[in-house]
This record gives structure tokens, C-alpha cells and sequence, in this order.
DNA sequence: TTAAAAATTAGGAACTATTCTTAATTTTAG
DNA sequence: CTAAAATTAAGAATAGTTCCTAATTTTTAA
């Protein structure tokens, strides 16, 4: 039902590889700097693709283009609401305690296991002040 | 340095009315149906005005446009990524210890107090089996 | 008060990020 | 191998948001 494609191939390969969380643009940059014939739609199919197999994440920022991450192992992320970067974090949520709270108050049944935090870093609010 | 706007007023009259994380759209069409003269821009605007002034909350999706949310008191979210939609849930973190370890761990310096869990809920998880 | 200065507005054009369309190519199955 | 199915590059189309402008509203301060 999914036939091989060497450009999905690069494309996971080189997210693997990178650790700055690229938007879906970043993404096409990278990999096109070793495949200069791959289409930008191209690259935006197969990252749909490769979230729905879950084999990468998505990670929403407010105003700004999603992200995304190669799932490496379970971390958090930390994200700063003016710049929009994105940083791991690791934290030993009581997940458990976690999801039986969020089930008995929503309807949310399934959990991604990232826990996301907002907040301001260092830079923005030097520059800010 | 902000004048006075009986369109931003409304503005926040109806997300404070509002308990369902409107997207900008959304909120227009709120708007709209009092103050039918109110423009899109003006709306845009002045929702960018209340977040810079802190007064209302934005939340973003993965995939969606953001959504708002008047500042009411502190809550957490619990968002669905097939749908989108976002769950309003209370939960006793232990906000100083995950911020102590976010500082010592990433750039972030100021918190929203806000934490955010996606996962899947029950009708999008029921569709699609 | 009232006139000038500053900010805001409606309306629509422009922009950005993403998805869709199509004919050609690649991958897979038998 | 060959036919069927999926994928591709390229660019058009769409969706959501921001920007631009002249007119209006709000504020300042004389």
C-alpha cells in the first residue's frame, strides 16, 4: 500500500540526522541540497506520510510553521513563544497519574507521551527588555 | 500607545463568552453577527493585540489554524490531533520543579503555566478503526 | 471646546505555507 | 517482462494571515 520511494528514504535519513527540529521548508532545503531534483510537494507528501506512520513527529508553535522531529526516544519540549525554537527537555512526568486525570475530565483516550511547555527564552526576553 | 476600540472590546466580549478555543475565523464570525461591519484585518489585529497584551491565550495545532482562549484561569490543555479539538483539563504539576528543570536543561526562562498534552480522542480513535 | 496628532478602521491586495492536479516515471506483483 | 498501482516534479490552486491605504475615530493639549 506505501511502495518504496528513495525520497521518503532521504528525507527520514536526513531528519534522522538533524536535531534542530526543521519546519517542512528547512526540510526541503536539507534534503535538496543532495537531491537538487526533488519537488517541494515531494517533500511535504512524504512528511504527511512519514507522521501518519509515525515514524516522526509534528510539533505545532504558535504562529509559526509546524515542525518536526525523528523520534529518537521519549523526551518533552520546551518552546520559546517569541523565537519559536524548540527544545528537549527530559522530565519524569507521573504519565500514568497524567492520563487517568485527562480521561476522567476529556474525551481524549491515546496519549503522544510528549509533554509540551510554553514559555520565553533567555535571548527574547534580553532583547524584549 | 493603544487607543481605545469598540471593535477589540467585542473582541473580547465574545471569547470571554466563549468556551469552545475558537480559531481567528471563527471569532470573525462571532463578531460578525453583532457588528456586521467589522473587516477580517480587524479582527486579526486586534486578536494579535489582546495576546501581545496578555489578555487572551493562543493555542496552536498541529496541522490547524491557531485557536484563543480568554485567560479565565489556569487550566491545561488535552488537544486531539486527528480533530484538533481542545480539552480544557486541571492537574496539580509540580510547576517549580519542571521549571527548575527546564532551566537547567534549556534556554526558557519564563513560563506560561500552561501545559499541553496531545493524544487521540474517543470518536476520532472509534472512526478509524 | 476644538484643532492637530496618533491610532484604528474597512476593504482588499499581497504574502506564506501547504495541498492539489497532471502527465511522466518508478515500483511492485504476478 | 508487463500491467497495475503508487510516486514523482512542476506548478497551479487554496487557506490562513498580514500588509497597505485612505477615511474615520480617539486622544492630547492648547
Amino acid at each position: 500500500m506505501n511502495y518504496y520511494s528513495k525520497q521518503r528514504e532521504q528525507i527520514l535519513e536526513v531528519l534522522k540526522n538533524t536535531y534542530s527540529h526543521p519546519t517542512a521548508q528547512e526540510l526541503y532545503a536539507l534534503v535538496h541540497k543532495n537531491h537538487p531534483t526533488i519537488s517541494k510537494s515531494t517533500v511535504y507528501r512524504n512528511i504527511n506520510i512519514l507522521v501518519n506512520n509515525k515514524q516522526i513527529i509534528k510539533i505545532s508553535v504558535v504562529g509559526r510553521p509546524d515542525k518536526y522531529d525523528y523520534i529518537h526516544t521519549n523526551h518533552n519540549h520546551a518552546i520559546c513563544n517569541i523565537c519559536g525554537k524548540v527544545y528537549d527537555f527530559e522530565y519524569n512526568f507521573n504519565t500514568q497519574r497524567i492520563k487517568d486525570e485527562i480521561q476522567k475530565q476529556t474525551p481524549i483516550e491515546t496519549f503522544l507521551d510528549c509533554v509540551t511547555i510554553e514559555g520565553i527564552c533567555k535571548n527574547c526576553k534580553s532583547k524584549s527588555k
